[in-house]
RNA sequence: GGCGGGGUAGCUCAGCUGGUUAGAGCACAGGAUUCAUAACCCUGAGGCCGCGGGUUCAAGUCCCGCCCCCGCCA
């Protein structure tokens, strides 16, 4: 059985989870839940960074412990995580105590291969930004102090750190995407990072003495570890590395990763796991962003609006729907109330919910509420079932390509081939002159919508249940491995209910 | 500033190596129908294909220039 290692990036707690975390978790539960439905061994990965300078500063401000504080906060992810429906394996944690010896030996092999120096590190600090700049970056405001290009104060900072030699890597990594050029995609991310790679790389200050809350650099007092190797190795941490049995759980088949975070995944990364002589994971996707009417979601537009809100309007499954299906993966995209509304009147409600209402109430009406006896098919019905087999092959193909919106685009495209069957083979005439051949009919379309329902669990799980449940499909027979099986005739089935309602705007008082 | 991607119907986008009347979905209008969630199905309207030159029998598709947007880097 193939494995199916995937994660999402790790979320920075400090502050709550907005639509772009859930848009990446809503994203990887689909690629999750789909490898696991067809069949592989999945582990799904997700959680939170919980280290640095601004967690710190952040619990300062509340009078809390830093660790009280993540505690809280973290609260937050994982409830939305629940609420969304994510079927994560493992919520991982930068301050649980497997991940930090992960970390720590993963240190001290980079040690041991002679990747790490002790140097000192000087230039323009922002406490804020928590980062570095170049002098010519900086601008001088009307008092005299420097500001960074995002407008906060910088001050020249010396400190001892320790050193990762990155530039030793830059031959390995331009061969790796050469040879592997689906390492990163979309293929417009592996360009930039191949032309970053090709301008030359620069050793990486991986340790701040500046503040304590991180990893403590092992045999280094006062050295915390710098994020991004902290946070990075969240995703080998499962596995248990070193310890034996390690290669059960790595490498990763995939890292979903917003554009912004591609560099630390792409070249970071590869270049830690390179040194320590372990595997690569196979792809790192980097998806867009979700823009709010094209706009960044900020305190100061007012227009925040919390996934937990979209959830509690439209529902988690229309939600979880929009997402998946209104924006390409791997491009920025938008949504607004209204599109999201009429996403869900036209594909949910009007193709697969009206579709499969007006089947199922045909069928409890004429057919003694159970699947209707089959017969001999015509060119039609062979046709439309052809059809609808070939639909696993392409959301497949989808998945590999990371792409749910092109699954979804598949798998409705089939909806409307089944609604056009029926219209084409109105069997609601040919009950009163050819009832046996309108029952057959009925069964195509059944038997089209029962597969329809298997690939649409990834993305909406529970409506898609509903939908089984009302085709009395077995719990076990559930998984794509039972597509090609045929509905039983005979089989009772339950009083059909609707399943995706129109979306209808609330009254305005 | 350097490199890369893009500007096609109201919206989101397809249009491969140049070749018949430029396509899809949504939204909109009309029709048909009534099994169904006023849904499904059919038809229609709607495009100086960013702008200006050029190459060619023929350019959304190639070349040059310009304008605008986005990404990476500086």
């Amino acid at each position: 059985m193939s494995r199916y290692f995937v994660t999402t990036a790790i979320s920075y707690p400090n502050g709550r989870p907005h639509i772009g975390h859930a848009y990446e978790v809503i994203a990887t539960d689909w690629l999750a839940r789909f490898a696991r439905l067809d069949g592989r061994d999945t582990y799904f990965m997700t959680g939170t960074d919980e280290h640095g300078l601004k967690i710190a500063q952040a619990a300062r401000e509340e009078g809390v412990e830093p660790q009280a504080f993540v505690d809280g906060m973290v609260q937050h992810f994982v409830a939305m995580c629940d609420r969304l429906n994510i079927s994560r394996d493992r919520f991982i944690r930068t301050t649980d105590p497997d991940h930090k010896a992960v970390v720590q030996a993963l240190w001290t092999k980079l040690v041991e291969a002679g990747d790490i120096y002790l140097d000192r590190y000087e230039g323009w600090y922002s406490v804020r930004d928590e980062a570095y700049y170049d002098e010519d970056e900086l601008s001088t405001s009307d008092d005299g102090t420097k500001l960074a290009p995002t407008g906060t104060e910088v001050a020249w900072t010396v400190e001892e750190s320790w050193f990762f030699r990155l530039s030793r890597f830059q031959e390995p990594l331009l061969k790796l995407y050469a040879e592997q050029p689906n390492f990163v995609q979309p293929t417009n991310r592996l360009n930039e990072m191949k032309a970053f790679v090709e301008r030359g790389l620069k050793d990486l200050s991986i340790s701040r003495t500046s503040f304590d809350w991180g990893v403590p650099v092992p045999e280094s007092p006062g050295h915390v570890m710098y994020v991004w190797l902290d946070a990075l190795t969240n995703y080998l941490t499962p596995s248990g590395w070193p310890a034996a049995g390690w290669e059960a759980r790595w490498p990763a088949d995939l890292h979903v990763i917003g554009k912004d975070v591609v560099r630390f995944h792409a070249i970071y990364w590869p270049a830690f796991l390179m040194s320590a002589d372990l595997p690569l994971p196979r792809k790192i996707f980097g998806h867009g962003f979700v823009l709010n009417r094209g706009a960044k979601m900020s305190k100061s537009l007012g227009n925040i609006v919390e996934p937990m809100s979209l959830a509690d309007t439209f529902g988690v499954d229309p939600l979880r729907y929009y997402l998946l299906r209104a924006i390409q993966f791997g491009q920025d995209g938008e949504w607004s109330h209204e599109a999201i509304g009429r996403r869900i009147n036209a594909d949910l409600a009007n193709d697969l919910g009206n579709l499969a209402q007006r089947t199922l109430s045909m069928i409890a009406k004429n057919c003694d509420n159970a699947v209707p006896p089959d017969g001999p098919a015509t060119e039609a019905d062979t046709t439309l079932l052809a059809e609808v087999s070939t639909m696993l092959a392409d959301a497949r193909a989808a998945h590999e390509q990371v792409r749910p919106d092109l699954a979804l685009d598949a798998i409705w495209a089939r909806v409307s081939a089944v609604n056009l069957y029926l219209n084409e083979m109105v069997p609601w005439t040919l009950r009163k002159t050819d009832p046996a051949r309108a029952d057959i009919v009925l069964y195509h379309a059944a038997e089209a919508i029962r597969r329809i329902a298997l690939l649409v669990q990834p993305a909406m799980p529970e409506s898609a249940a509903k939908l089984l449940d009302q085709l009395a499909i077995a719990a076990d027979a559930r998984s794509f491995a039972s597509f090609d099986a045929k509905l039983m005739p005979g089989t009772p089935l339950p009083a059909p209910q609707g399943v995706f309602p129109r979306w209808v705007e609330p009254e305005v008082e």
